[in-house]
DNA sequence: AGTGATCAGATTTTT
DNA sequence: TCTGATCACT
């Protein structure tokens, strides 16, 4: 035990070692805070604690994987995986399956993601013929999402006079009607949004107080990452769990609250000592990470916010290098700088590639400075943007997995009953949802018996109807007998998806089909993974149910990793949370885009910036290079950039104001910078050689160019080659029609093409 | 019913 | 710049 605790400062010590009643952990960036969770979770564990009793909660699934691993090392055997370790979302998930039945859901409930929520809400709002301008889904479920947050219900809702007032005042006086709507669809698709996992687990813990007993007696001792940014529905569900032996632990930093927007609650903070008098509180504030300027600078940062808790970061590292500023002309030079100084730091210093991080405030300004890596060839990783999960191809493929799962998953059917096309258009939807609405029954029953309904659907489309149900119904017998991979398989062969995809040969259509089976090889090694489950789920032939329990709360942060090579970090500061590179390069430190536009309204708002700039430079180890740009393009348009305000906030003592003389303003398209040679010209990327985001479908780079002229119709004869914007080049073959209507036959290298002329805009070679 | 072309609208952060 | 929605043509 003694050789244990030999690794840990006298702080870090007392928080792991006080395992009865509740503690809380404020730790400072840097501090060791994984450390002491850790720490604290192998010592319990050591104490002879069965690991089954211990509920850690984290920020992602990556996180708790990471954890895990670590405990693993500190412990023998392989006791660490039976530990009940997740996000909030995963663990409370797999409660609600087990007890889903109380609450009158199946257990194999859909959970919605943003997207499916969205598009669930806009046929609410056209079903009910408000205009969708003003009801806009993304304003309503914003609302509906706060008020699950703060465990308010519909009904709720419509008694709140204040919410009402808002949304009058807004004109959107239906919206508690509108929300009270979209909780009974979601129920009667059996699908729950990323709020009711959270909600639920209240309502299940209030009204059922035997099944809260069971899980309070289960959780010995509760563990919480990350407290500063749970919100009070999650707040709510800590506090009931562990009140029964309150043995409760929260590790948190409050200057590093990033995540109000989704309803994150720094009063959580304030709220627990109340909730605990006998609260035993640690600070930690020795920063192992970083150098002294990045401690002080980021310590003078965040004491311009008014509301914190008061503490003082230090640290004994070495002083080391001030933090440099560089400014460049426009968001493209800013890229390239950004690359060439990568490229030169890991050559002077001799370290790899992922000793460094770049570091942003908003997913589309990643795009420069990947232009720019690549043009060096350095190789890079790209976490969050379009997620993989969110890819269309993905999204459809999951659908048919989500309907054979639970048929009552409605916005799964509409996504794939006509896609591959098998002639079930959009007015034979609007009958069955007329008929689903009338029989009050779901669209998937009133397909499967079409014929008893008396539809006004001719016989023909009946019959595709009953083909399809006759499908879904084949795998859904299916489910129990084949395992996850053969069935996933057996179902992208024979809806045609597949197919369907392997015969589009454009770039995109390549990268979608190699993205389909890289789910396919995840769902292989699913299959193939045998680990130590708790008692929620018995060893078997592993199902694309069991499959499809886990999918809907996973990120790319959980995606593995398919290669080894070292490559630069590229994410969004949020994302960044919980890291730490040697090299940081926080690009965009610009008025209007960090902080904000959207935060200089209110001091909360823009002190949450501020908490984001903080946990920005807290990331790095050895050097912080913080740039901005004169001119950036927003929404494709040239703006004109300032510097933040936070860099002002940072003492000249920590920070290398960069000579003048090194900026001038370029006279030619061509000038040196710094030593570095930057061409201020547009120049098309070279296309990458891999090692770039193999879910990158964008293919701007093989389309011609766009400023090319596109050739009169008139001037097309018999015989000429042309080039098709998407199609590519093409040999005229028949000619048709005068004027406007003119078309012509185009064979292209994957077959030939009618076109009308006038749309077709050809480029005669 | 399916397809392509054009237009409007959006971008702050995410489990 | 990129996406989704809508329109118009076959």
């Amino acid at each position: 035990m003694e050789e244990l605790l030999a690794g840990l400062n006298e702080k870090q010590r007392e928080a792991v070692v006080q395992t009865e009643g509740p503690v809380m952990v404020i730790a400072g960036a840097g501090s060791g805070k994984t450390r002491v969770l850790t720490y604290r979770i192998a010592y319990l564990m050591r104490k002879g604690v069965d690991p089954f009793k211990i509920l850690a909660l984290t920020f992602t699934n990556k996180a708790a994987r990471e954890m895990k691993d670590r405990i693993g090392q500190l412990v023998s055997g392989g006791l660490a995986y039976s530990l009940w370790m997740g996000t909030f979302h995963s663990v409370f998930a797999r409660i609600l399956r087990a007890e889903s039945t109380l609450l009158g859901y199946p257990s194999n409930f859909t959970i919605y993601d943003t997207d499916d929520s969205k598009s669930l809400m806009k046929s609410i709002v056209k079903a009910q013929g408000l205009d969708p301008k003003v009801y806009q889904a993304s304003v309503l479920l914003s609302r509906i999402s706060a008020a699950k947050n703060n465990l308010i219900s519909a009904a709720a809702y419509a008694q709140n006079q204040e919410l009402v007032n808002q949304d009058k005042v807004n004109s959107r006086p239906e919206t508690a009607f509108l929300y009270d709507l979209y909780q009974k669809k979601l129920f009667q698709s059996a699908a729950m949004d990323f709020d009711d996992l959270l909600f639920k687990i209240n309502v299940l813990f209030r009204d059922f107080p035997e099944t809260l007993y069971k899980y309070q007696k289960r959780f010995q001792y509760i563990l919480v990452d990350e407290y500063q940014d749970t919100n009070f529905s999650q707040y709510l569900i800590v506090k009931k769990l562990a009140a029964d032996n309150e043995n409760v632990c929260v590790v948190g930093d409050d200057a590093q609250s990033i995540y109000s927007f989704r309803g994150a609650n720094i009063e959580n903070i304030l709220n627990f000592k109340q909730d605990y008098p006998q609260l035993k509180t640690v600070k930690l504030e020795q920063n192992y990470r970083s150098t002294q300027n990045i401690v002080n600078a980021a310590n003078k940062v965040i004491h311009n916010n008014k509301s914190q808790i008061f503490k003082e970061v230090w640290t004994s590292n070495d002083t080391g290098e001030k933090i440099k500023l560089l400014k460049t002309t426009s968001d493209r030079e800013e890229g390239s700088m950004v690359a060439h100084q990568i490229f030169q730091d890991q050559m002077n210093q001799q370290v790899t590639l992922d000793s460094f991080a770049v570091l942003y405030r908003t997913n589309s300004q990643s795009r420069s400075i990947e232009d720019a890596l690549r043009k060096l060839n350095l190789a890079y990783r790209i976490y969050g943007g379009l997620s993989f999960y969110k890819r269309k191809e993905i999204k459809d493929i999951l659908a048919y997995f989500r309907l054979i799962v639970n048929s009552s998953d409605e916005e799964a059917l509409k996504r794939i009953i006509n896609y591959p096309a098998r002639g079930i258009g959009k007015t034979t939807m609007e009958k069955l949802t007329l008929a689903a609405h009338k029989h009050e029954k779901s669209i998937w029953d009133i397909i499967r018996e079409a014929k008893s309904y008396g539809l006004s659907i001719n016989s023909g489309t009946i019959n595709k109807l009953l083909d399809f149900s006759t499908m879904i119904e084949s795998f859904k017998a299916q489910l129990d007998t084949k395992n996850a991979y053969d069935l996933a398989t057996e179902i992208g062969k024979s809806t045609g998806l597949l197919a369907d995809l392997y015969h589009d040969k454009t770039p995109e259509g390549v990268s979608k089909f190699e993205n389909i089976e890289e789910l396919m090889n995840g769902i292989k090694e699913f299959v193939e993974e045998d680990t130590v489950e708790t008692d929620l789920h018995e060893q078997k032939n592993r199902s694309l149910s069991d499959y499809m329990e886990g999918i809907a709360l996973l990120t790319d942060a959980d995606k593995k990793e398919d290669d080894n090579t070292p490559k630069v970090s590229l994410m969004t500061i949020h994302q960044a949370k919980g890291l730490e590179y040697p090299f940081v390069h926080i690009v965009g430190v610009e008025e209007n885009l960090f902080p904000s536009i959207m935060a200089l309204h209110s001091r909360k708002d823009l002190e949450e910036e501020r908490r984001l700039f903080y946990v920005a430079l807290t990331r790095a180890e050895r050097r912080v290079t913080i740039s901005y740009a004169e001119t950036r393009f927003k929404w494709g348009k040239l703006e004109y950039c300032e510097p933040s305000r936070f860099i002002d906030e940072i003492d000249d003592a920590y920070i290398d104001v960069p000579r003048k003389s090194n900026f001038r303003k370029p006279a030619t398209p061509t000038r040196v910078s710094g030593g570095i040679r930057i061409k201020a010209k547009t120049v098309k990327p070279t296309l990458p050689k891999g090692n770039y985001r193999k879910v990158d479908t964008s293919s701007s780079d093989s389309k011609p160019q766009p400023g090319a002229a596109y050739s009169d119709p008139d001037d097309i004869k018999m015989g000429m080659m042309v080039m098709h914007q998407r199609f590519g080049k093409g040999e005229i073959i028949a000619l048709d029609g005068q004027g406007s209507n003119k078309k012509a036959k185009v064979k292209f290298k994957d077959g030939s093409k009618q076109l009308i002329l006038r749309f077709a805009r050809l480029k005669i070679l």
